[in-house]
DNA sequence: GCATTTTTTTGATTTCAATCAAAAATAAAT
DNA sequence: ATTTATTTTTGATTGAAATCAAAAAAATGC
């Protein structure tokens, strides 16, 4: 969905944020395995995905490991550059034709410091940050693959008509030659 | 260290915020192995570690892991709780004699709303918690044994002196006889 | 439509850490 | 100080998934 629409439905912004928004964003449609970050960048950008699809990645050696996947209306934020200034490793990747809006994370303060309502959904979204970053260990620390599976498959429906499988692997914490016997059997 | 000492350190609270927060706290002693938080909890309260170890842990079956070890001066936060009124799975247990200072969120989120400099504490605590589950997930997914090892050892020195060995192991995602031979080597 | 590349599946083998079991070392209790 | 309980180490075995290798299937390009 477009942003403005997007905060338009949210009903958080005034019709003066929604022009400053406008002028601050960059949008910019990426191809299908087009980088929209690369790994260690020191970017201090908020990334919106309009459409599509991508993954947040990092690649060690050459082990590479989908982190997370980032799909219409969500937002994606290199924590470590953008509050740490420092080299964020994570990277992200279109999986899909997607369409990315960029806004400095300067700009986007700006805004928010302005409108009170904005500072509350700011901070929802940092709460829903940290829910998801720890939903994410519980679920990799007490969960089977099986049920990573399970789980990513009722999060995303149909991820696997849209995404190569050796990313949903390695989301999983296996390799590929296993998940694809894991999908097999039932 | 003592919460208002702590606060009165940071100087963002004023006298009146430190007078209103003594009055809503509640301090406890926990001796070692004492149960500060049950897993699977409801709990809408903040739980600062004045003095002392304690250990975030989940117990599933017979297989208790500990995510996250508590050190003097930090905050632990049922996030689902608080946020989501879910039931949080993870509980909290003293490893050694710990002073817990417990605060109702409701009563600090009075207090941060009267404090503009404490908002920004505030969002620098929920950014720092982002920050930690991040790179856990790194330290998970990008990390051997022996390397999370390391960076535990460099995070909290002398940790093996107070931790029992299969605490320490189930943080670093191994069985307690893998870690000991990990050890025993060089 | 056919050729080429990419992705997924299947098979055989290896490996590393979990499990099972017990001894040794350390700490706690009386 | 001696016993009892707890924690850590060491040893042997097992098993599940990684790796290695190649075939099959699907997608892409010309």
């Amino acid at each position: 969905m477009d942003i403005i629409q997007y905060f338009q439905n949210q009903k958080l912004l005034t019709e003066s944020n929604l022009q400053e928004l406008s002028k601050t964003i960059h949008r910019k449609i990426y191809s299908k395995k087009e980088i929209i970050l690369p790994i260690d960048n020191n970017s201090k950008q908020i990334y919106f995905i309009e459409k599509g699809i991508a993954r947040v990645f990092y690649a060690k050696k050459e082990k590479d490991v989908t982190l997370y996947f980032l799909i219409e209306n969500k937002f994606g934020l290199p924590i470590d550059s953008i509050f740490f200034n420092q080299i964020c490793k994570f990277g992200i990747e279109a999986l899909t034709e997607t369409s990315v809006v960029k806004i400095a994370y300067e700009h986007w303060e700006n805004i928010v410091r302005q409108n009170p309502a904005l500072q509350n959904f700011s901070q929802q979204l940092m709460i829903l940050y940290i829910k998801n970053a720890t939903d994410r260990i519980y679920n990799i620390k007490f969960q089977t693959p099986k049920e990573r599976y399970d789980t990513l498959l009722s999060e995303f429906p149909g991820i696997f008509l849209q995404v190569p499988l050796g990313h949903i692997a390695s989301y999983l914490g296996i390799t590929q030659e296993t998940l694809s016997r894991l999908r097999a059997k039932k």
